[in-house]
DNA sequence: GTACAGGCAGTAT
DNA sequence: ATACTGCCTGTA
């Protein structure tokens, strides 16, 4: 009977590639990822994830030890073969799923999403990676794994009680005020991203909206990297140029580098409409696409 | 020195 | 509604 479950959960257990994995953690969605000797570990929330290799086969481990964490953070149970083939009517969506096979969508910790995207306001990759891990270091729990030093990320109570200064130390800047906010909203309880999960697409959006310091593009980012919106379709200046390039024609207005509220609402909005429930995927391979296109490291 | 980087809020038309 | 501006910080 044991033996007989056993087994089934062993067929049942997804087989990742390596190669999916890596190109998943480093497609711009996640940014406290590094690798340590063989393997790569990332920080989500209060867990320290871990990747090593099999042949090309990805295995996961996590401290604390969680069963399966894979199911759950690269999003193994969307079917990424249906989504495929629901987005294939568009020719160059369909040849980007041939071209970068394995990238998926993550399923991140919300509030380490969320103050990671108000981090990621007007600076570089380079900066919010460091961003986050000052705050990390500072506000977050110290870990042992594997003999290695890690901090945890920091809980929106303890950013709240951190002083300005703190803050600011993190080399935040001007992005101090918008954090200390959103980790006043959570901590009063007055933004409640569990609850924004269960929300549906304009609900859960509009709340976000109400936190100073996010506006359209990152609240599309919390939606889509955290909180299971897969219709939500952020555009940054990379899927804007994405769009420009390959789409102007779908989209009535010109669409420059940057776009004034009205315009993101509507061209976001053609866009959603165009690719559907799962327009978010899209949205990743184009991105992933255009980044690569311009020979851009993360 | 200056421009620029995965936006946003504030203010003035 | 739309346009314009300043903003922390670090790198090229």
């Amino acid at each position: 009977m044991l033996e007989a479950w056993l087994r089934e959960l062993q067929a049942n257990r997804p087989r990742v590639q390596s190669f999916d994995a890596i190109t998943s953690i480093n497609s711009g969605q996640a940014f406290l990822w590094q690798k340590l000797g063989d393997a790569w570990y990332g920080v989500d929330g209060q867990n320290i994830l871990k990747i090593s290799f099999r042949g090309g086969e990805a295995q996961f481990s996590s401290y604390p030890e969680r069963q399966s964490w894979e199911r759950d953070f690269f999003r193994l149970d969307d079917g990424l073969d249906d989504i495929q083939s629901g987005l294939s009517k568009d020719s160059l969506v369909a040849s980007l799923f041939g071209k970068y096979r394995g990238l998926r969508l993550l399923r991140q910790n919300p509030e380490q999403c969320l103050f990671s995207f108000v981090c990621a306001s007007n600076t570089n990759i380079p900066m919010i990676r460091r961003m986050l891990s000052n705050m990390s270091r500072k506000f977050g729990k110290k870990l042992a794994f594997d003999g290695q030093e890690f901090f945890t990320f920091p809980q929106a109570s303890a950013i709240n009680s951190a002083s300005s200064s703190e803050l600011r130390a993190c080399a935040l800047g001007y992005r101090t005020k918008a954090i200390k906010a959103a980790a006043q909203k959570i901590t009063s309880g007055s933004l409640d991203l569990a609850q924004l999960s269960l929300a549906s697409y304009d609900e859960a959006k509009e709340q976000l909206l109400q936190v100073y310091g996010i506006g359209n593009k990152i609240a599309d980012c919390i939606l889509l990297f955290s909180l299971d919106k897969l219709d939500a379709f952020p555009i940054d200046v990379w899927i804007a140029r994405a769009l420009a390039k390959h789409y102007s024609s779908l989209n009535e207005c010109k669409i420059g580098e940057k776009l004034t509220p009205h315009q993101y609402e509507l061209v976001s909005e053609k866009m959603r409409g165009y690719f559907g429930k799962h327009a978010g995927y899209a949205q990743q391979y184009l991105f992933y696409d255009i980044r690569q296109d311009a020979g851009r490291g993360w």
